[in-house]
DNA sequence: AAGTGGTCTAGACCACCCG
DNA sequence: GGGTGGTCTAGACCACTTT
């Protein structure tokens, strides 16, 4: 089912971004976009809800709707936007090495982690990233397998994002991420190019299914040098 | 005025914390709802949603609203939420320390960051925070003076927030933060008790007021060892 | 006074899930 | 088939800003 207020969205988003209107300037009022895109004002506000929310816009009461200077690097480092992705959009130089993909029983770190019983099959991934010719990021992903059929060197060389959502239809939800910084362990000296520095980046990642179950557990660790994350919040009165 | 939906959700959140209802489990329909807080249900609905952008609960259609886990920390470490309400709500043993405040006027570094003209008068304050016994963050706070009377010391040793809010009635809308990991400046290591850490967090806020204007630029410097940043994404389909 | 966004209503139809 | 949440409508009143 095509959403009106999805493609309205869609079609601000590109206007926005082809510059029919600029920073700090209005956008047409909501009774306006409500004759323009022939349909009710609340379908409207919905659409321009989702701008705000995505930081296109600011309303004002009494006012209208401020466009406001969007940062291009506005996403995650790495989260619910697929790293491919973010590698696509940024046109960036990366390789990434599969070092690892195999089928574990959960063991006591996975039980904590993953909230599975003992010995529940879990799906393991590790793989490295390469910025011009340095390994920077690892990346260790933990799947339950019973979304999952199977996971193969191919799918982790790409994108196990378009496995998950693409092939096996899976949707995935809301993520809980939790950034702090270590002392790096022998595997990160191991596959990572750390050079002399003495702290890496840890990202912990909690990926749920729309059905609100814990699906899956990510590790990333950054190189500090490369790490760099952005985040836009919005405060509600 | 009263917000009805808001009056709602308040509600409802002071009924999960309650644990009427445990994880997993589903609220009343939004039907059930709309009857019992005699409302309609698109009411209903906007207050849903909020619990939802909060993360108490996942929207599963055809079923109904799960309550999901709600990590206690999951707010900013310093952001939208200050940084004496973070304190405050988990009751930790710190100390601020106003190491200055003055006013200043523009120069490259602050026009660039606030977006002002040379010779703007902006307000500086640093202080640095102590944690049983050392100093380990670093906050150094940059106003546009236009919008602020007075900036004491007294002011910034209780909290800048509460001082905007509350006594100017100025109101935030949104921040844009970023977060990467420097090697430590000379003041770094000159104010904060570094011990053999070569690496700070940098935590770069800049605050935005509800017309959309620029309005402060906040440098947050951690040590590593107390760093950690939380942060719960929905994914929009 | 006119225009803006914010809230609220009552009703409708749809897609999805489950017994 | 009955219940759930998702979308959409047309209209109303309010608070706020600007003219």
């Amino acid at each position: 089912m095509k959403r009106k207020y999805d493609l309205i969205y869609r079609s601000l988003v590109e206007r926005i971004e082809r510059e029919e209107w600029g920073i700090g300037e209005l956008l047409p009022s909501e009774n306006e976009l409500k004759d323009h895109y022939r349909t009710s004002r609340e379908t409207i506000r919905k659409a321009l809800n989702v701008l705000s929310q995505k930081g296109y816009i600011q309303k004002v009461r009494g006012k209208g709707s401020v466009i406001i200077e969007r940062n291009k690097f506005n996403f995650p480092v790495s989260g619910l936007v697929s790293f491919k992705e973010l590698v696509d959009k940024m046109d960036l130089d990366v390789k990434t090495h599969v070092e690892d993909v195999g089928l574990l029983k959960a063991d006591p770190f996975l039980q904590e982690h993953l909230q599975v019983a003992k010995d529940e099959p879990v799906w393991q991934s590790i793989r490295t990233r390469e910025f011009s010719g340095e390994r920077v990021i690892l990346d260790k992903d933990f799947l339950i397998a019973d979304h999952v059929p199977n996971l193969t060197t191919e799918i982790c060389q790409d994108s196990i994002y378009a496995y998950l959502e693409g092939e096996l239809g899976l949707t995935i939800s809301f993520a809980k991420k939790e950034i702090t910084v270590e002392k790096p362990i022998e595997e990160d000296a191991c596959l990572m190019d750390l050079g002399d520095f003495n702290h890496v980046v840890l990202i912990r990642n909690y990926v749920y299914l729309d059905d609100a179950t814990l699906f899956q557990y990510t590790e990333s660790r950054h190189r500090p040098d490369r790490f760099r994350f952005v985040d836009f919040a919005r405060r509600h009165h």
